[in-house]
DNA sequence: ATGCGTGCAAAACCTTTGCACGTCA
DNA sequence: TGACGTGCAAAGGTTTTGCACGCAT
């Protein structure tokens, strides 16, 4: 169950299990796409009417402290999160009709790690945003 | 001539060469990694000390239009920008210590192509960030 | 019981906008 | 000369912070 992953992980950090932070996870595990901080404010509100932005703002420290969010940065859009719960991290195609973001495998190939190794270069970390449109959304496009 | 270059593409899209203008490109023509709006401010009004932040903004815009801004917006940090000279789109590798932006050839392989067939993904447009630590900074790495 | 988490309101930041004036083509 | 571009200051939007209170452990 996808609660008890993200609580215990939060628990193992020494975080406590409020009200709050509940309601602020079940709206990201109910949600099937990676939604903005307005989004999640508002949809936290629909359970609980005195969610503070500020709670919001400050769970997303303590989520990313976790490793239980992903954050994905459109390059002309507001930055969007969701649930981290597959592996250390993922990259994901993002439909740019209905939003839906899913995980895919790896991406760094032999190709890459060629020219990595001719730069001499480090690699830490990466990030790849695929946007398109999924499967059901290509069917219905007309504008 | 880097300079001929951008001017040229701004003339084409009907934009005027203004003394602040000519400032802003410089400063990314003359900067060899790319900055926040912040820093390029700072620099641009070492050659001008009149030129406001409203302009940068107003500009960034216009070199956005004229497809000659490069735009990386890290996960944990400030959007930084750079001159885009080379193709229609590039990607980096980026030094987390010196901060250089080093273009490199792209990145969907076969593999990947595979699985965007496989889910009917209609891919319009990616974003790859590749952060670590470059040749030179490698080196010196201590901290 | 104690200290972390929250709501509230204010502050701090960042970006955009309206207006009058200047300047490039 | 006319339209576009700029500086300035104010407005708008987003994120952070201080403080007092409440609640999970």
């Amino acid at each position: 169950m996808d609660y008890e992953k993200v609580f215990n992980k939060l628990k193992e950090k020494g975080y406590k299990i409020t009200k709050q932070r509940k309601v602020i996870i079940e709206v990201l595990i109910n949600c099937n796409k990676p939604i903005s901080i307005e989004e999640w404010l508002l949809l936290a509100k629909r359970n609980n009417p005195n969610i503070n932005q500020s709670t919001i703002y400050r769970n997303i420290d303590v989520l990313e402290d976790a490793s239980l969010l992903n954050k994905i940065r459109p390059k002309d859009d507001k930055i969007i999160y969701s649930l981290n719960l597959e592996h250390d991290h993922s990259h994901f195609l993002i439909c740019k009709k209905c939003g839906k973001a899913e995980p895919i495998e790896c991406c760094i190939n032999e190709e890459m790690i060629k020219i990595l190794k001719d730069k001499q270069f480090n690699l830490i970390e990466h990030n790849l945003e695929l946007y398109g449109y999924c499967n059901k959304c290509n069917k219905h496009i007309d504008n």
